[in-house]
DNA sequence: CGTGACTGGGGTAATTTGGGGA
DNA sequence: TTTGTCCAAATTACCCCAGTCA
């Protein structure tokens, strides 16, 4: 099952603050401070909450050991 | 349904270094050398603060007699 | 249009890291 | 050789409340 080049971002799913918080076993504020300090790509609702790739959450919890 | 030895370590539950430390009944500056060494597996948090596989320090924890 | 749960922002404790030495 | 402790710096956790989400 080969993807042509990469997904498109309208089909990438996206987690809360409280899931990508539970898989790196912190609390959902550290999360936050993460996206502020650009390591992690966060996505804006319209309300200002912020929603994170889990591509990339899965990519960073395997890419460290 | 064959598993491989372990489950997908995305939905592996973490313990903080304090954690493990208590469990073990040292320092938490021993888990890190632990660590450091190869004998335990670490998972690193963006900041890297490290966190522990809960069943492979359960096995650790009851294969030790 | 309420209700309950979650999130953002700020500020302050607690924990963790790393090196070095006992 | 393994472990515990001292130090400073960095990272993370818990407290508040107003706003957003579902």
């Amino acid at each position: 099952m080969t993807m042509t080049t990469q997904d498109r971002h309208e089909t990438e799913k996206l987690l809360t603050p409280a899931e990508v918080a539970a898989l790196f076993r912190v609390d959902p504020k550290t999360v936050t401070r993460w996206a502020k300090a650009g390591k992690l790509t966060s996505i804006r609702t319209l309300g200002g909450h912020r929603r994170y790739r889990e591509s990339e959450v899965r990519d960073l919890l395997g890419g460290g050991h």
